[in-house]
Parts: C-alpha cells; sequence; structure tokens
DNA sequence: AATGAATGAGGCTTCATTCAT
DNA sequence: CATGAATGAAGCCTCATTCAT
C-alpha cells in the first residue's frame, strides 16, 4: 500500500508542480494542469501525493534541506570568517539559480501551505536565519566587520536579495550562476567592511 | 454614475482587500471575504469595483504612482549623486513600510494580475528599474561608485532586499521605519564605494 | 447576507432532500440530484444551505422540535398517567406517518451527522427517552405498570417499533395512521398491565 | 478457483467490512477502510469479493439463512402455540445481540443492496415475517390471542422492536442477551393476551 | 495469492459574476 | 445605492474497480 517514494512517475508529477507553481503560482495551478502537464490523470496524482498542499510541502522541505545543509556545512568550516560568509552567500546563489522554479515557490508561497507545515517550515527558516546572523554578530564582536548596524537586518537585507533572484534571473541573461554568486558575495561583503 | 473614488465604503472595501490580500494571497481570497471584512455585501463590493482583478490592479497603480513619482523627485534634484541615491532608498523603504499590506501584495502578486494590466505594470515597474540603474551607471561612470558590477544587478540586488521588507518587518519590532531607510541606504553605498 | 429561511425555493429544495434521503440514503443521495428534484442549480442549493451535512442536520432539529415538544404537552397534562403514555404512543405515530420521509432520515441517519451535531442530535433523543422513561417508571412506581420489566428496557422497545413505521407503512394501505396509533398504544399499555 | 469459503484472510476482511459497516454505514465505508482494517492491500479484498456489493450481500445472506432457518426450526415444533412464539422471538433477540454488528448492518442497509439482491433479500424477509404473522393469525383464530389487532401489524411492531436492538443495547451494559430476549418475549406475550 | 499502479467517474464545495428589484 | 438570488464553471478530492506482474 506504500507507495514508490522515487518512481519516475512520482517525478514527473513533481517537476511538472514545481515548474506550474513558479510560473503561474500555486493558488492559480490546478491538478488537472499538473496532471495534463505530467502525462497523467488526476487521480494518478493522487495515488503518488495526498493532496495539493503535500506537493507544495515537498518543494520546501527539498529546498530546506538542501540549502539548510549546505550553510552548516560551510559555516563550520575552519576558515576565516569573512570567507566563510562569502562562501555561503555564493552558495545559495549557485544552488537558487540550479533550482530557479524551485526557489520562486519556496520563497513565494510559504503563507499558502497548510497551517501546521507552514510552522514547521517557517521555523526551519528561522534557524538558518539564526545560525547566519550569529556569523554576522560574531564578525562584528571580533571587528572583521562593522558594528553599527543590527546583525538581523544585515541578514535581512543581504538574503532578502537572494530571495528575489527567481523573479528577475535567466538562465540565457548575461551572467552565470558563478558570477551572481560572486557579485552578490562581494557586495555583502563590501557593505559589511568596518 | 461612478462613485467618489474616495466615498468612504469604497475605501472601506479597498482597505480590506488589502489587509486580506496582503495576509492570505489574492487567489486565496474571496469578494465575499473582503465584503464580510468591510462590512458591505457581495453585490456592494461589485458597486465599486467591476471586479475582483479591479481590486488588484488599484493597489498596483497606487504603488506604483506613489513610488515612481517620489523616487523622480529626488533623481531629479541637483544634490550629489550619493546623496540622491541614498534618499531615494531611504525613502522607498520609509513607504514601503508605511503601507506595509500595500507592498506586500504589490510585490508578491503582479503574476496573478490580467495579462493585459500585468503587461502594464511591469512595464511601469521597469522604467522605474531603469532610471535608478541610470543612476548607479552615472556613478560609476564618474568613479564615486565601484565600476565593477553591472548596474542592472546592482539595482536587482539593493531593491530585491526593499521588496522583501513586507516579510519580516513588524512594526512593533525594535526599529522605526526611519532607521531601517538609513541602515539600509548605507549598506547600499557602502557596497558601492569604489 | 443572511438568507431568507423561508423561501418557497429553500422549502423546495429541503422538500427534494428529505424524499431523496428517505429513499436512497443520504450517502447515496448527490446535491446534483437534489437539486435537479427542486428545478434548482447545485449551486442555488449552496445558497440557502451551507452543506449537504446542514440538509440532514435540518430534517433531524425539524422532527426533534416537534416530536419533543408535543410529547412534553401531553406528558404534562394532568389526566391520568396510563392515558398520558397511551396519548403520548399515539400522537408519536401519527406524526411520524404524517411525515414518513422525514421520520425515515430522522430514525435511519442519525449515524450520518457530523459529529458535534450527531452528539447534539444524540443528546436530545436521549432527554426525549428519559423523559418517557420516567413516565413509565411512576406508572410501575405507583403499581398501575407492571414493575418486572426494566423501564429503560419498556421504553426501548415500544418506541423502536415506532421508529421502524416508516420502513413497511404505505399511506395506500388498509390502516390509517390514526388506526396505527391506536393499535400501537393498546398494545405497549397491554404490555404493561400488572 | 474461488478460495475456501472459511480462509482466515477472506473472513478477516468479512469481519472487517461488517465492523466498519455498523459502525460508519455501508455508503461511507470504502475498501481502502476495510483493507486497513483486516490488514490487506485493496487488491486483496478483490481477491476474495468481486465488489463491495458482494460484502453487503454477504451479510445479508448470512443472516437471513441463519436467522431464517431458527425461526421455521421453533415453528414447526408441537409445542403450544404461544410457547414458539415466545421461544422464536426469545431466540432471534439472542442471536441478534450475539451478533450484533451484522445485525446492525442487515437491518439498516437493504436498500444500499444492488436491485436484484435487495428484491430477493426483500422477498426473503417477507417470508420471514408471513410465516410469523401465520402463526400469529393461528392463535388468533384458536382464541389464545387477541383478535382485534391485525396480525401483520403485530408482527411488524414486534420485529420492529427487535430491529432496532443493535441502536441501544451494549454487551456491558446491565443485560444480557438471554435476559433481554426473555423480556421482549414476555411483553409480546403480555400484548396478546385476550 | 497478492500487489501496486492507474483510471475515470462522480462527489462536495467555492466562487466570481450577473441581474432584477 | 444596495441587495439577495441564482448561475455555471471549475476546483480538490475520493473511490470502486481493473490489470499487469
Amino acid at each position: 500500500m506504500r507507495t514508490q517514494v522515487d518512481s519516475p512517475v512520482r517525478e514527473r508529477v513533481m517537476r511538472a508542480a514545481i515548474s506550474l507553481f513558479a510560473a503561474k503560482g500555486f493558488a492559480t495551478t490546478s491538478i488537472r494542469e499538473i496532471a495534463d502537464a505530467a502525462g497523467v490523470t488526476k487521480g494518478g496524482v493522487y495515488h503518488y501525493f495526498e493532496s495539493k498542499d503535500d506537493l507544495l510541502f515537498e518543494v520546501h522541505t527539498r529546498m530546506l534541506r538542501m540549502q539548510t545543509s549546505r550553510m552548516h556545512t560551510i559555516a563550520d568550516d575552519d576558515t576565516p570568517l569573512p570567507d566563510r560568509l562569502h562562501a555561503i552567500i555564493a552558495d545559495v546563489v549557485e544552488t537558487t539559480i540550479a533550482n530557479l522554479d524551485e526557489a520562486v515557490v519556496f520563497f513565494q508561497s510559504v503563507h499558502l501551505l497548510a497551517a501546521d507545515r507552514q510552522a514547521q517550515v517557517r521555523a526551519e527558516r528561522r534557524a538558518y536565519h539564526s545560525r547566519v546572523r550569529d556569523l554576522v554578530a560574531e564578525g562584528q564582536a571580533s571587528g572583521v566587520f562593522r558594528g553599527d548596524v543590527p546583525a538581523d537586518l544585515v541578514v535581512h537585507y543581504h538574503f532578502g536579495a537572494i530571495h528575489r533572484l527567481g523573479l528577475w534571473y535567466h538562465a540565457d541573461g548575461p551572467m552565470t550562476a558563478e558570477q551572481v554568486g560572486v557579485y552578490f558575495a562581494d557586495m555583502t561583503l563590501a557593505s559589511l567592511r568596518p
């Protein structure tokens, strides 16, 4: 009775959902559209996912898991703190661009998740934020970063910029993901110079 | 035939709509909910607005008109360019915070507008972006700003941060709108230092 | 925004629902069937009732209100107790037959009501049962009824018979409602003779 | 090809179905729920039963076969007629209580059977009713029962009471099945005294 | 003997909108 | 001005059933 979690059909449905959610918004996308795009019947979608909310939730957990783990890995390095912050930003920009549809959904649709899952996702996002803020605060305490700006606001500021990436970046534009990552990280560090 | 634009009832409906759109999303808010929140019947809503899309469109035109005109006023000043950029950012942050619900809707829901109006709003937004980008480029050309970062990306970056304001700022938090405005503007300029 | 509680259309919908619920069962009757039978669209049904459960609930409250109030009125008389019990039974049989469809639904579909309403209806039904049982117990205490049968069981027995009326009685059969009422009441009293 | 009728798995499925049908109603119970409750997959259910209706039908045939045969056995005795009627009632009450879930389904869900089978079950039930009615009529003709009440109505009355048993009797209540059987039978006979 | 995949029909409900009054 | 009635389309979801393995 348990359903394959990694069936190719399931993955096709998930892909179709992500792409449509990103393009037209979660609430405006119907299960029928997802089914059509995935080449399945509506019932087929429900064979692999219990509800529309499930689809949305899975986008969030995937992204959260990935980005959180990568960030922590870098943050735990023993390189100099500014290098770590730089690397974190460059990396999150790159993975965001590498999964642009997912990212759009992830950063625009938390408020459409069912209440309990929304709370869960928000909590994990706050944890992410906290970890980065602590890095900033640490740098401020040690003097490598300017200390006259609240660390929380610093994080909101620079990650806010990242969260909007999906709304303007295009793969066929003039910049690669890597370039954008470096630019972003550079600007962050520049604005933190004491 | 059309009622005066500032009829208190009309305004109440608009307010209710903005608040609900910001809280739960445009697509997830029903006319019924708006009517209830405004203390009107559904028919009442349709008396003042032709469609649900009308409500959304008006949020966008209000914000666009206001923010565009303020930005241009400042940009046209004859003070030094960095001061003008600083003022523009501080001001847009303040007006964004002063109209936080509207801003949330404005920055999150363009893609839900009817096609033609969406195109119109996007075009005006691009014009806003262009004007600011030209300011940055001008500064880069004259050497007051560092020139190694594409001006377009600079604008996307710093305005991206502003567009996320509504998702974390709270009026009862530790910072006033003015403070946030100055912090943001400071960080922008810091990151542009040659 | 409030809807007429006594609109003729509303009543037509209610009638159609009762008749269909009685004929094919609540769960097996679709809103579309009700709408068709009432000459309304599906949306029309929802204009007057919030949910399918609402329709079912209203059948229950109508019957409960009516039968409870009639029973209490008779029970409060100051005629001899056996006469009162006789009158109660004859009356409930008559009103049951007079509203046979409603009665069928009422006696067969409590378990399909939404949980909270089901609890409410069951509670009120228990109160009805209690009142009648107290009458029986009183008669047993005073010696006008035989005392060797638990009063609760007596009530379950004789009202059980009444609750099945709708499953066999036909208006075009050989007996009038009044006749059945008297027969039933006679048998009840006969079986209680000391 | 068909598996032995008493395969433990088959029986487990049947038990689960009966219990769920009794608790929530036939139409409201899904094959999925039955499968889960029986610890089988949906396919498993279909391995033993051709359709959902099959399950319901089997409940009916089981009960019918059992109760009809027991009733006839007693009715064919050569003991005095009132004793036979008393024994029939006491016995049907006991077997009803002994199979309470099945009884609930049996007495509440005929109308949900497929048309042809429903006709068949109803016919057999009528035959049961007829036989008992004939006993009553015989007693009335011979003067051991009062003759002023139609025999059909007498049977509807007293068996109606029995058919509601499942809706109030609880195994952990104050009365055993045997006690209830005797009480019921006593009341029936008392109400028939000339 | 048993299962997981897949389907297609249908169910309940919501909702933007129109309209007569 | 404003309302309640009414509609029709669409949405999410459930489910009995079939089938290949």
